[in-house]
DNA sequence: CGAGCCGTTGAGGGGATTCAAGCTCAGTGG
DNA sequence: CCACTGAGCTTGAATCCCCTCAACGGCTCG
């Protein structure tokens, strides 16, 4: 029984790995890729996962590179960028808390966009291997993982109908009802700087200051810090309706 | 080995059947589904697809809808809507040759939007129980799934920095561009009613109107008949670069 | 042949862009 | 201490692109 023990990792020795504890408490795990798993289940692969921060308009990675690793977000939001054949950028999706992201990697395919921190960000890295690795046998981490496939192929299609069509006030309102979805009830959202609120919804950043103005003397929205804000949420849902309806 | 061949399903005594025929001669299988699994393979699931033909215009499902099969796209085009809180209407995606859709039946979902055929389409109907059957322990088939899963994702994205960004004159031209990767090299293009390149580019019919008039006066675009059209591939994609020129 | 759908074209107006000026705020250095 | 600078944001004015409204032609079909 001792020698047992010895043989262990010198850090599972009584109390279990710093990481094996983090998994266990993750508040995302519920919603997260390996909620699937049991105890026993994370115990084998904790060690391989890599908590890691990062800030504001860091790249997480880059379009064309073969990634070696998934994220998922624990906090904070992520934006994929490509740019268009002129040199300006377009945001084509938002991810946020609980999201998988860089899935392409688990097809040995390049990243299809760049990956950049819109906030502070908590990430658990995956390395790609490890996957591969456990997808042989669970069939339930294969679901959950076309689960996150159809999550963002949703996402990405509710941009098209949702933040790409009809008008620019329309379209900035249905945008701050997506970050209020990305942060915390009751939390201040994430307020982009008009250059990226241009870059998501294809207006020109005095259009996008405009709105952003307007909506601030309506009382609608108020602005609490740099790249920060507040949203009265029923006024926005006013504001949406009405905006549909004329 | 008589009494085997006795018990084996009577129209596979001697001949095959019809439709493993098809699936074995199927041209577009090496890029389909089951592209990965071996004569044997499809001796097991044949049966149970079932080859069908839609008209223009028909619906395969609906949003909202709880759908119990996945289709492959055999020849033809297909478009994806959905309706905005207006009743207007938005095309977010097109799927053709080869494309696998209706993935989200695969996970019990609803359908994320209307699909409805553009062209006169050739289909294979998949059972979405024989997936859950095959997945157990088809490794091969799950890979291919996700791949399904991430090219509609990457098409998804595309569509919103190709067809939902600059002005008008350019999405016309993308769009165009993309009708040609849907079409067999040299035959002619499926070309849209002015009102479905309106509900794909977000913009009023007159303007399609407008452009694709423009574009057929400069010798870019003839149309060959209702629906139908021949592109200068060489002109478009000059076109394509001047407009991101200027 | 009239009705209806689809496509085309023109005229006018409105919304978004472009061009331009001025503002706040943080960082820098005289 | 304060001018200087540059980045980000805001606002105004002029322009232009696209939408709306309208009229018309071709075509199919009852």
């Amino acid at each position: 029984m001792a020698s047992r023990m010895a043989v262990m990792p010198i850090d599972r020795a009584g109390t279990r790995h710093p990481q094996a504890e983090a998994c266990a408490r993750c508040a995302v795990r519920s919603q997260s890729l390996f909620g699937a798993l049991d105890e026993a289940g994370l115990d084998r692969i904790h060690t391989r996962i890599e908590g890691l921060d990062m800030a504001p308009d860091e790249t997480l990675y880059a379009r064309g590179g073969d990634g070696s690793a998934l994220y998922t977000i624990r906090t904070g939001v992520v934006r994929f960028e490509r740019s268009t054949a002129r040199g300006d950028r377009r945001i084509v999706r938002l991810a946020g808390r609980g999201d998988l992201i860089g899935l392409e990697a688990l097809l040995q395919r390049p990243h299809a966009d760049d990956a950049i921190a819109c906030t502070p960000l908590q990430l658990c890295r995956i390395p790609r291997v490890l996957l591969d690795e456990l997808g042989q046998d669970e069939a339930a981490l294969t679901r959950a993982l076309m689960q996150r496939w159809q999550d963002a192929l949703d996402q990405s299609e509710a941009w098209v109908a949702d933040l790409a069509t009809g008008p620019a006030r329309r379209r900035v309102l249905r945008l701050l009802l997506r970050l209020t979805e990305l942060t915390e009830p009751g939390q201040p959202i994430w307020l982009p700087r008009r250059e990226d609120i241009g870059a998501m919804l294809d207006m020109a950043i005095e259009s996008a200051s405009r709105f952003v103005s307007q909506l601030r003397r309506e009382g609608l929205l108020s602005i609490t810090g740099p790249r920060s804000a507040r949203v009265d949420r029923v006024a926005l849902l006013q504001a949406i309706e009405a905006q549909d309806r004329s």
